[in-house]
DNA sequence: TGCATATATTCGCTTATGCGGATACATTTC
DNA sequence: GAAATGTATCCGCATAAGCGAATATATGCA
């Protein structure tokens, strides 16, 4: 019970559910992470430690850069409930306009890392 | 985004969960809920007005008693993670162990409302 | 009207959570 | 090994949220 309670907490906060988007396609490093929701590092990566304690996401380091991509959900119940939740939050405005930013990092290859 | 984000919120409370559970075979008045979960009158009553501010629980009024259940879900999102959270709230040893206080209760027609 | 009962809300308190600057740590490069 | 870069963690602070006793409100009944 505290557990599926700790799983929720970790869907409470909006920085968190972008974070969350954002890696739906794919992994990222802080660097691009933080330009996208521009927001300050310490504060991102303290949303991606409390995401990676929820068990929601994985890393790898390489090099200098920390890669964050999504892990598979523990159990068929946060399974269930991670695609219900990317289907969501495809429909949000920010999580679109957060993806946009990030196409346009790509495509104009400004990204730091690798 | 900050909708999505409150959703979550009220689920992150076992308190909060315990009722939802219960209320999933129908509505209970809230001197049934505080004889189940035993706990103090002004707690059941916050966590039920916050689950009903949420819109996760409507309630009657039949004389004295409130009478609580649980609402519709709003969206098919709503609506679909509900029924995931049914589902597993089930498997919850706690859940079962209220389940059948509930049970007990009604069995020995110690209800106090109507 | 006045009392009893069921529920809601208020109150002071404690704990949890988020923030962002500052600092610590890890890795690469020279 | 020293400097530069990317990331994690620490710190003090501010706000949010939970608790349960006390109080307020609503209803039914004598």
């Amino acid at each position: 019970m505290k557990k599926t309670a700790q799983l929720f907490k970790a869907l409470t906060d909006e920085t968190r559910l972008r974070l969350l988007a954002l890696l739906q396609h794919g992994e990222l490093c802080v660097c691009d992470l933080m330009a996208v929701l521009e927001l300050p590092q310490s504060t991102v990566s303290r949303h991606l430690a409390y995401l990676r304690n929820a068990g929601l996401v994985e890393d790898r380091r390489q090099g200098v850069w920390m890669f964050y991509r999504l892990s598979p959900g523990s159990s068929p119940f946060e399974q269930e409930l991670l695609t219900l939740l990317a289907v969501r939050l495809d429909q949000i405005d920010q999580v679109r306009k957060d993806q946009a930013t990030l196409n346009r990092l790509e495509t104009a290859q400004t990204k730091r890392c690798r």
